[in-house]
DNA sequence: CTAGGGTTAG
């Protein structure tokens, strides 16, 4: 559904004006203290102060210490502080406590909390006091490194020390539930604050709106969003970007533009996070077109866009496989002062492989590695996944040796991935060794793995294997979820196993595993194909009491049970009905239909839905030809068949087309084939 | 101390 913001963002933008929306205010630009310099300067400009003479204040050393630490080069910053022997204190240079607390940020970024540990020791060994931002760090450290227990009993240890925590604290520590999924202690942890000596700000009940968005508890969310109106505390242009984002990942289009007006008249300005949540957003949908309108209005308004924005547009034109303007457009940053991350690159990858142009992915990768973006782990996946589904995994075999030498350990993706890659190409054994060796390298086979090998057995007729797979996931205390029953509902289904099949989805359900739209598709694909037409229309209507939605796939099965037991106009009338459901036929549609219409000896009726699949945007591929031109064969009008051909086809399909066409041709038809070639 | 972009199975 098109809101109507986007729509007038696409017809016309002239007509939005500051009345309408927030988008039109003036925008002040701070200018950025730091000038953009290298390390290399930076340590040079270090250099040159300590050698002055005589030797200037500690704050001038402080001063380019932290911008060198703000640019994450902390091994650097702590390294320069060394160097001067700042902490074992200098006999000239005494230093502050600031200095220390910038050599505990450094360890603890470099998640080396515990030399953070050492330096406070120091500390106090040296008769410094430490300060709020000494334990307020250390705390950071502390949840940044999964270690958010010892970040309580640090907090509760300063506590009892007469400490006063302070809103960064608090803030801190809330974060870093949040982070790790606690929400809930997070909360708890505001609901103190309101009792301390400082009460929750902005910043806290953003980042635990945050947390509630992420986690999809939208109802909570908005009644903190509520709660902290109530209590005064003016929601920001992150607050409202939080919720925005959430709200679009679920497709709430509606209550994300209610916000944005909300923002208007609260008088917040969109900022480039919140433009680039909603283009992102558009991208994702494929709405190609009010992405790029959108990106000209936040431009026209003063907000630049950043390699962020850039991104998602990329991504956008990959998913729509227009590659050439995706990457006209990555081009195109540098024009714009946006670096290429290494996330553009992984999304310029993706897009290549996932368009059939493995080369050109495999290109896009060693022009990063020319261009000094390192590659990350996400970007060897990528590419092991573009290998792989090229046919290519030998070579992708071969990446984790690459990965490790540069550095990276191959996860558990990655081994998921070539181990699916093996049993697609039917090297069981293979794949088994490879299971094992995974174990070898320390990495644990997760519910997915398991998943892997036991569809890589069911498709393979293996179906004891699979099941042999399935009792040694639980041994090994790995929990089957909905996709091992699908899986293995499937294999038994297809080993005509109907009774075992049966059973599982019964124990599935005992287990508190719901069925699925893909369980629910499994089986009423088995139903059809078995000819219990009767049992799957019941079934498909009562799946409603489970809370599932039947979807294209579930209609095209029914569609096809219909034709295939020669109901054939209750098949058009469920076709007919798809749209009513909010559902698109897909080209898989189209060839049941029309397949079943040709059986039915409706060759014109099936020649207008060709017509009409065209018309709505769904490209014939080789099967809806093959289709096609079989019903023609089947009822004896070959010359229609060969000009259909004629009329339609390019030079791949037509190999097989005349395969198809050759021996039932009378000779003058014959005739006509060759020299249509 | 809070917000945006990239990867695996049915």
């Amino acid at each position: 559904m098109m809101h109507a913001f986007f729509v007038a963002v696409h017809v016309s933008r002239k007509f939005l004006t500051s009345q309408q929306l927030p988008f039109n205010r003036s925008y002040t630009f701070a200018v950025p203290k730091i000038r953009n310099t290298d390390l290399k300067t930076l340590v040079f400009k270090f250099n040159r102060l300590a050698y002055r003479n005589p030797v200037p204040p500690i704050p001038e050393f402080t001063k380019i210490l932290s911008v060198i630490a703000k640019r994450n080069h902390f091994a650097a910053a702590i390294s320069l502080i060394n160097q001067f022997d700042f902490l074992g204190v200098n006999p000239v240079l005494k230093p502050t406590i600031y200095v220390f607390n910038i050599a505990i940020n450094c360890f603890c970024h470099l998640k080396r909390v515990d030399f953070g540990f050492a330096v406070l020791a120091k500390v106090t060994k040296l008769g410094y006091q430490p300060d709020c931002a000494t334990f307020n760090t250390l705390i950071k450290g502390l949840c940044g490194s999964d270690k958010l227990h010892q970040a309580i009993k640090l907090f509760d240890r300063i506590v009892k020390n007469g400490f006063e925590p302070s809103v960064v604290t608090y803030g801190t520590l809330i974060n870093g539930f949040c982070k790790s999924g606690d929400t809930h202690s997070a909360i708890i942890l505001l609901q103190n604050m309101e009792t301390s000596t400082c009460p929750p700000g902005i910043i806290q009940y953003s980042c635990i709106i945050d947390s509630l968005c992420k986690r999809k508890r939208f109802f909570e969310a908005l009644k903190l969003f509520t709660e902290m109106k109530r209590k005064g505390v003016s929601p920001n242009v992150v607050t409202y970007t939080c919720l925005i984002h959430g709200l679009c990942s679920i497709h709430s289009w509606d209550e994300a533009l209610e916000l944005l007006s909300e923002m208007h008249a609260r008088n917040v300005s969109l900022n480039v996070h919140t433009f680039s949540i909603l283009l992102d957003a558009l991208c994702k949908e494929g709405r190609i077109t009010e992405a790029e309108s959108l990106l000209s209005l936040m431009i026209q308004i003063g907000v630049t866009p950043n390699t962020v924005t850039y991104n998602s547009l990329i991504r956008g034109y990959c998913l729509l496989g227009k590659m050439d303007v995706a990457r006209k457009l990555f081009d195109s940053m540098v024009d714009q002062h946006c670096a290429h991350s290494v996330i553009s690159y992984n999304i310029l990858i993706k897009g290549y492989s996932e368009n059939k142009k493995i080369d050109e992915a495999l290109s896009v990768f060693h022009e990063m590695c020319n261009e000094d973006v390192v590659p990350s782990l996400v970007t060897y996946n990528t590419l092991i996944i573009g290998l792989c589904q090229a046919g290519r995994f030998e070579e992708a075999l071969l990446l984790p040796y690459e990965m490790k030498s540069h550095g990276l350990t191959p996860d558990i993706s990655t081994y998921n991935t070539l181990l699916d890659a093996l049993c697609n190409n039917t090297k069981l054994d293979e794949a088994l060794k490879f299971f094992d060796s995974m174990i070898d390298q320390g990495c644990t086979p997760s519910v997915m793995s398991y998943n892997i090998l036991i569809k890589g057995y069911s498709e393979n007729e293996k179906i004891d294997e699979a099941l042999n797979m399935f009792s040694k996931m639980s041994k090994n205390g790995v929990n089957p979820n909905v996709v091992t029953y699908n899986t293995l509902i499937s294999g038994l289904s297809h080993a005509g196993r109907l009774e075992e099949a049966r059973m599982l989805s019964s124990e599935m359900k005992s287990r508190g595993l719901k069925p699925d739209i893909v369980t629910f598709n499994t089986i009423l694909n088995t139903l059809c194909k078995n000819g219990k037409l009767d049992e799957a229309r019941s079934l498909f209507n009562t799946m409603d009491d489970d809370g599932v939605v039947p979807d294209i796939v579930t209609c095209n099965c029914i569609i096809d049970g219909m034709c295939k037991s020669g109901e054939t106009d209750d098949a058009y009338g469920m076709f007919l009905s798809l749209s009513s459901r909010g559902l698109q036929p897909n080209v898989r549609t189209y060839n049941i239909m029309i397949d079943g219409l040709c059986k039915a000896s409706e060759l014109d009726k099936a020649n207008t839905l060709f017509l009409e699949m065209k018309a709505n945007g769904c490209s014939a591929d080789e099967i809806t030809y093959k289709i096609m031109v079989q019903g023609f064969i089947r009822a004896k009008q070959t010359t229609r068949a060969i000009e259909f051909i004629n009329g339609s086809l390019n030079g791949n399909v037509w190999a097989d087309m005349k395969k198809l066409l050759n021996g039932c041709c009378p000779p003058m038809d014959q005739k006509i084939l060759s020299s249509s070639n």
